[in-house]
DNA sequence: TGTACATCAGTGAACGCGCGTTCACTGATGTAC
DNA sequence: TGTACATCAGTGAACGCGCGTTCACTGATGTAC
């Protein structure tokens, strides 16, 4: 699974690279061994020698979309120093990393409830706690301090996250009608709110 | 569509429950048209009858779902005075039905980006539109009074349903470790502090 | 440096399965006279 | 009240399509001596 040759690793991200474009393009449905591997160039027998299976593939994008997410949030965070601007930070970068990479963010959300995700739980969720501590570590001690109100870690968590990943949502989904701008101008301030000791 | 005889609309009643129940126990992949039936006791010809496609179906249960849940909120809305009191009843509205139709509430999330919605979005959309204006009509008259903070109707929705939702998901979700009691004890409050003017 | 060999990477025809949908039909219900 | 008829409701065998996956194979790359 992890190539041990360069064009291997070449190969790969073309599929990732063409996996994600498909989904953007057409959606779930249309997300198949055959519309993923004619995008990319390249033969059904490669996606199942670097992936196993299209599951494979689709967790192994879900984990690369997540971690570049996280990363470029970890690097908002990184600046902040006081729990008000590391909060805004976060919600900034959510926000202005689904406006630069819509397809990347999209494929996250409508991972939600996938079977791939389950399927894959366990490599998922390691990756994911992994990029999770930077953040809780950054986090934790400032709720100790007091500078933010005493709450559960899942629940803070839900606080600064809740909104965003709605708005986010809600802009992908285009059902509704939702502006960004409009979002990054009111969420950081309200949601630093919703965390601010009494 | 819609049924003229009381025994069609018993059938078609009896197609969305085991649509629910096909989707809470095999999940995407295992709500096809023959589990559906199945679990149904009714004919395959019936739900072409009554729905048109599987998607139809889906529509249909994801309009129900959607409807009761609305109505809850709105119920425990009407209920309330203030506009703490307001937002704080449709927090805990969404998070009991949450907790008391899982089924029902995880369609409703899984559903989102689901090709069915597109398909359909019009008769969803309408539907929803008009629960969402009564709410909208309590809402509305106390941000012009000042009672809650001037944010933009979109920014208002988000604030509030973003953590809840958020919640639920990751208690349905169940790759998260999180906690619904705890969120009921915390979420109404601090979103409450989003939403107060300074 | 050259050669032999093992491993990695890539190919694409073929397969079988299960999906959504169709359709010609029977049976039940309601209605008009 | 009884009868004829139209419409609604329900049935299930049959079909075709496209999906994910397999597999025997060739070619490219790296390595040991």
């Amino acid at each position: 699974m992890a190539p041990k040759q360069q064009r291997g690793e070449a190969t790969a991200d073309r599929l990732l690279d063409a996996a994600l474009e498909v989904y953007a393009t057409s959606g779930r449905p249309g997300f198949t061994v055959n519309a993923v591997t004619t995008a990319g160039g390249v033969s059904l027998g490669s996606l199942y020698h670097h992936f196993g299976s299209i599951d494979g593939l689709a967790a192994a994008l879900y984990t690369r979309c997540m971690e570049q997410l996280f990363d470029e949030m970890i690097a908002a965070l990184s600046r902040a120093r006081t729990a008000r601007t590391g909060v805004r930070a976060l919600v900034t970068a959510y926000l202005r990393f689904t406006e630069e990479h819509p397809d990347a963010a999209l494929f996250l959300h409508a991972s939600a409830y996938s079977g791939y995700l389950a399927a894959h739980a366990d490599q998922i969720r390691s990756a994911k706690a992994a990029k999770l501590a930077v953040i809780a570590q950054w986090m934790l001690p400032r709720v100790v301090s007091g500078e933010i109100a005493p709450v559960p870690g899942p629940v803070l968590e839900v606080l600064v996250m809740g909104p965003v990943a709605e708005a986010a949502h809600r802009w992908l989904a285009s059902t509704y009608d939702m502006d960004l701008a409009e979002a990054a101008r009111f969420l950081p301030d309200r949601i630093w709110c919703s965390l601010r000791p009494d």
